[in-house]
DNA sequence: TATTAACCGAGACGGTACGTCGAGTCTTACC
DNA sequence: GGTAAGACTCGACGTACCGTCTCGGTTAATA
């Protein structure tokens, strides 16, 4: 019943933490998920193996972490110009007053990020991982997914607010129609995912959307 | 150049490569994708593992085989009752001159589909390969994705020329915006996925792409 | 209780036998007796491997065929000038009245033999193998060395009456004074085999089983 | 030009060493050379079987090891009783004066070993290996057959010293014509290796030896 | 300041599976 | 019915990683 010794993290090594970090990330990006193992991680961290156990369960936790803090080291860096308000990283969806035209320059971002050569790799590697193993789906939606979505839900709910968006309209479905197409497209590489196809979408899903005349 | 001396396929055991499906499909669901081994899967099916590597090059490959032989198995069964003309096995989406009804039918079929547990193993497995191999997600696409969403651009085709579509709607993007959220539920398992939930999809999405009045 | 079912030799391809022949001598010779396999004589022969399995029951019977087919040819080519009057290929240890002389003729020859790279990888593989299988080496002793031993025994005989070699020394015993040492030095290589050995070998053994003064 | 990453020796585990050797022995034993697999020492030793290929190069290298070991301490035992002063182990051949006499004592002790069914086995195992193998060869005679060979030639010496030998004597080759006879017969199995044999060849090679009167 | 306990790099260990090779058997088509 | 060809089951090969373990060597907090 003894919690198997935890290891005392404040004498965590962050030197090493960081280069288990670089060092799955690379490979994952240049060998692929499958041929990045937890030796080659140590190895070229320079860290020994026990290291990366006494932290993490799994490879993909490993990747899940490396991923999280390279996403917020980006959104640190995306966000280092503004007023430094938001200390979360997300910046939120705009509210114009233009549903449509707000929607479209976030959707264009997301597919921006989704063809980043630099985080096509490790974001395919979880997302696939997640698809299998539950648990970690789970994770990977309620650190990474969830947050995004959350802010096209307050958006939304300001459009039902505003009259643009029918009211008996649930937003979880209505983000769904705006997303769903987008991460099918990439995920199952279909056709290629361009900011003219995000503009589509939204031209018509908001179409579905908006009240009846 | 040469192709490494190809095996002769019209010697081939049959009673071999259905015992390998049958043990692929079993091993999967019952064990999962990541700890079903190609030596299981020759252990099962009572066959040697070069029986296996001489006709397939991956474990993905076996299990792509054995679903798409499943598939079309489950097809046929399906089709016995009717008149046997289509020896294509696929049904083809209904006609009643009701888009909203057909698709409903339809999209609540694939609900069904997704939620059934003797598939879902598999195709989680299968989705997840190839959004991380590329040439698997190819060859998944095309031998059982495209032909299913054919299927759909044939239904709207036909509904634009009744009127129902816009006339300037690409129907391949249309049927994105229903079988991307279902997807997107299905893998990612934000939310359960229920008929309700295809029927409101339909709802959304058909209101988007109805001409406008 | 069947033989399991006997080939019927008078029905066998010559040219096969010769071409398995062939080609184990030459595997041999060329990979050595560990890699040589099977398969590789058969397709180096351009035969099934059935048919090898057919006609010898391991790969060292097949080598030991070889090498006796390859020594009866050997001995006819050596004896093709002769009058021909032995058909055996055996052609006897002379005797010139010298005992010395016509031992140290005969185990010059056999170093020869020994030092020969053409015959030297078979006869180390056969000999090898016999040390380990007893029933193989069994038949490479009555096949191959008994034949050439019982030609010293006549000589050592002859010797005998002669008086030149005391009349309770058992010639078998004699013969293999001569023949062990030269085999020690030959198999496990410790010092090179010349005919200065053969020479010395022959002066102390003789030395020991002439009558004392 | 490195040398492929050298396992370090400090860290081995003897406990494993020690479990290798006396499976190797025990299934060469049972099975017999052929049959014995490093897969099935490894089992029987309980082992991965990486520990085996980290310390040694090859099949026939662990039997060697294991041989060595055994006859190290099989001669630790022997010379328990001693006063233990000779940290060698090898005792070395006695010299009473009689030679003929010293010398079938230690050729009757080559005979019983030779004979004796624990070292069969791996004895014929190695020699076979060495007799085609020739870089295993040259460690079986350096290793186990050389020290054997130099306690003749100390003796024989002595006795060239004594005048029991002539002085024009290779010690090498007489050596060889006690040993060699003895070699001979028990390798190829010709006739029951006995102490009788050992005398007759002790009688008959001294004889070759001995000052011409 | 000396001790000590944890982390750390390193890597040997018992295992599992890999993908390949060859053994010996069986089947097919040819002659 | 013998033959060339080669697919089959089976078992071992030698390799790559897994996750655990043990070994010095730092390094930070405690005595």
């Amino acid at each position: 019943m003894a919690p198997t010794k935890a290891p005392d993290s404040s004498r965590r090594s962050d030197r090493s933490r960081r280069a288990i970090h670089d060092a799955a990330l690379a490979l994952v990006t240049e060998v692929g998920y499958r041929r990045t193992t937890i030796e080659g991680i140590a190895a070229r961290a320079g860290v020994g193996k026990q290291t990366i156990y006494r932290w993490w369960p799994s490879k993909a936790a490993v990747l899940m972490d490396a991923f999280l803090d390279l996403a917020g080291r980006t959104a640190e860096d995306a966000g280092a110009g503004d007023a430094g308000e938001s200390g979360e990283g997300a910046q939120g969806i705009p509210d114009t007053g233009d549903l449509v035209a707000d929607l479209k320059l976030v959707l264009r971002a997301t597919v921006d990020e989704l063809n980043d050569p630099a985080l096509e790799a490790p974001t395919r590697a979880l997302t696939a991982e997640g698809i299998v193993d539950a648990k970690l789906g789970a994770a990977f939606v309620h650190q990474l997914l969830d947050p995004q979505l959350a802010l096209y839900v307050t958006r939304l709910r300001a459009a039902q607010e505003a009259g643009h968006v029918r009211a008996d309209v649930d937003p979880r479905i209505a983000l769904e129609l705006l997303i769903g197409p987008l991460m099918h497209r990439w995920l199952l590489r279909t056709l290629p995912l361009t900011h003219a196809y995000a503009d589509e979408i939204v031209d018509y899903a908001v179409g579905g959307l908006a009240p009846r005349p």
